[in-house]
DNA sequence: ACCGTGATGTTCT
DNA sequence: GAACATCACGGTG
């Protein structure tokens, strides 16, 4: 089952959680992947300095303004982009990066796009799986409710742990704050 | 296994 | 002009 706009529109923070253990899927035109998600961390706007939305609405960031349910991608460093859905209701400005997959469907189709056929590095960091899954930045704004990239329900209850957030020391306190939820004993995390 | 480093393009100051 | 929610590679042990 896809999940609903609703899934969505809640606290990012509970949204990072429970996303842990469901499917992230891309349908596009070379092929279906998918992976389970292993690790999230969320972004939680105005109460959050490490939150690219921390200091306001800008042409980058007005997505985080929409309604829950939508992708933010952006480029970092110059050559990787980062997944992220938009959560919490209209102008709440919160978002959760997808961190890292354990591979599912379309392996090898995510291993030509990535050059790399050890399948723990295929998902296991946020540049990694994006690339793995044909993210492009034309991704930007996407519907999580249509057909072209979505969240599934599974059967699967990973036991989960919250840690800090990776590569966020410049947020000050922030950077203390247990936001990072991983699926505890994974193989596929980007920091094991 | 663990470091150190270079690559590269937006965004915001 | 600096900083950046990263990755892959090559070196050294």
């Amino acid at each position: 089952m896809k999940l609903e706009r609703a899934f969505y529109q809640r606290d990012g923070v509970t949204v990072a959680r429970e996303l842990v253990g469901k499917k992230l899927v891309t349908n596009l035109p070379d092929g279906l992947t998918s992976g389970i998600i292993v690790e999230t961390e969320a972004y939680m706007g105005t109460i959050d300095a490490a939150a690219h939305s921390y200091r306001g609405k800008t042409e980058r960031t007005k997505i985080f303004y929409g309604a829950g349910g939508f992708v933010y991608v952006y480029l970092i460093y110059g050559m990787h982009l980062c997944t992220n859905v938009v959560a919490n209701v209209e102008n709440v400005p919160e978002a959760v990066l997808i961190r890292a997959l354990e591979p599912v469907d379309g392996i090898e189709l995510m291993k030509r796009r990535r050059g790399k056929k050890n399948l723990r590095e295929l998902c296991s960091g946020p540049g990694k799986l994006s690339r793995a899954l044909g993210v492009t930045k034309n991704f930007y704004g996407a519907d999580l409710c249509g057909d072209e990239i979505f969240i599934e329900t599974t059967e699967i209850k990973p036991r989960i742990a919250a840690t800090k957030r990776i590569n966020v020391d410049y947020a000050g306190a922030a950077a203390d704050y247990l936001w990072r939820f991983v699926a505890a004993n994974s193989k596929f995390l980007s920091v094991p």
